[in-house]
DNA sequence: GCCCTTATGAATGTCAGACAATTAAAGGTC
DNA sequence: GACCTTTAATTGTCTGACATTCATAAGGGC
């Protein structure tokens, strides 16, 4: 009997639907802003429960696809996807990524700046004084002695954000956020002590002046000393930590 | 009773509720593989009905949070984000995202050149005799004459994809397939002519021999070439359906 | 003792029906 | 016309039930 249609029997059904409206949407046959029918009808039509069309809908919520309403004349509408919403989105799914298959330091700092530098020329030329401000604003934060070490990279997150963002091309920007926020979790591991904030801020001072001047060539090679110091940091960082792993691991073999 | 809190109650419960697990996951209070409480005892836990747990576990599923399993033992398990999952995942936000937010052809097309020549570099160096075979084989693809606009498209991804792929690094793959990906879209809306392909072939085939020679410079100069190309198809293209929008405009105002 | 079959129980998947909460629009009052 | 009330449509939540799946345990045949 199951053998008339075995091709999908494997997904939910609420997994189905899902797919099956999130592809009208992709597809363009449901555009921004359009009313899905109500969930009554749709369970009618796709002749399940109105529970399973729920969890189907509350799939598509979670990826921002649709926005539902309350009240008469609500109802589920297909939701312009927001650049804020898809960089929330891009963020904490580099940050897992990240975090979940030990991606090494040398990798993810490697993407990192690689894709910052690419974004160099284009900052060069276009960066306006509010990014400059910015940039300024952060490293003024990165000198104060009693930061913590979250707040200074945090601090870092914003000022390469800002050089990002100083290239003026939201797709870039999207694209770039994933990379750079994703690092964050990596970099809190980083005790910075003061002589390697200092090194920091020098190589932030002098890429924000390289900005400001809008010689790409200068910005280029700071970005080259700035991922060569945090490369180092990071490995030391990463070299003490494989050393007290060692050291309490049991000497005798487990069990 | 309900009056204690009621700070954030302009959220779903099933919206809070997946709130609450996705930081748990996320700030590593749960690992991978780890299996969450029975949907009964999360309602308990809770203090909701199962429907809405249900709920929450499926906005979880649908960002590959979490993964379901049936029958005895099973349950609903920590996933582990598989950088597959995640590619296709960023891909369908960056698609989406170029297609509802009137992203200019240039925007999206200096986007998806500048990261590209971020890769270049690395790629040079690091290419491999694997990386240029395809690359090689969708060049030989493309100088098909009977191959339609959409195939050529598709495999002009398959080949941007190799040159990304070929600096080895995971992390710039993931991020980088968003901005190659999300393009094909607006290039299906171009049609190759002959004299077109020929020249987009000439460059792919420059850009090759660029990474099989190990030369950084040479890559850097075809994408750049390839850029400015892509960029003038593009114009023509918008161009000319402006003027055919204008055209279907009513002469007269509306009503 | 060993293998195959069968129960068992725990868990998710689905359904049906009910009620609460919300909201825009229609209708009524002044 | 401005303001208030009603109304109907829709989502949000709860309850209880049954179906389905699946690892393990129990049982029977040899």
């Amino acid at each position: 009997m199951k053998t008339a249609h075995p091709a999908t029997p494997r997904q939910d059904l609420s997994a189905q639907i899902a797919e099956a409206i999130r592809d009208a949407i992709v597809e363009g046959r449901m555009i921004t802003g359009e009313r899905l029918p109500s969930e009554a009808e749709l369970s009618e039509q796709f002749g399940v429960s109105r529970s399973t069309v729920r969890e189907a809908l509350k799939r598509l919520a979670a990826q921002s696809l649709i926005r539902t309403q309350r009240g008469a004349f609500g109802g589920a509408f297909v939701n312009r996807l927001s650049f804020e919403a898809a960089y929330s989105q891009h963020i904490t799914t580099s940050t897992l990524l990240l975090s979940m298959n030990a991606v090494s330091f040398e990798t993810a700092c490697e993407a990192r700046y690689t894709l910052e530098r690419a974004c160099a020329p284009l900052a060069a030329h276009r960066r306006t004084t509010g990014s400059l401000a910015t940039m300024r604003t952060e490293i003024a934060r990165q000198s104060q002695p009693d930061l913590s070490d979250e707040a200074f990279c945090a601090s870092d997150v914003t000022l390469h954000r800002a050089l990002v963002d100083a290239a003026q091309n939201p797709v870039l920007s999207y694209q770039l956020a994933g990379a750079v926020e994703a690092m964050q979790p990596l970099m809190n591991m980083i005790t910075f002590t003061a002589r390697s904030r200092g090194e920091i801020v020098a190589l932030h001072t002098a890429l924000t002046d390289a900005l400001e001047h809008q010689d790409a060539q200068a910005a280029d090679t700071a970005l080259h000393r700035l991922e060569a110091y945090t490369l180092t940091l990071g490995r030391d960082v990463m070299a003490s930590r494989a050393r007290n792993a060692t050291k309490r691991t049991p000497p005798s073999s487990s069990g």
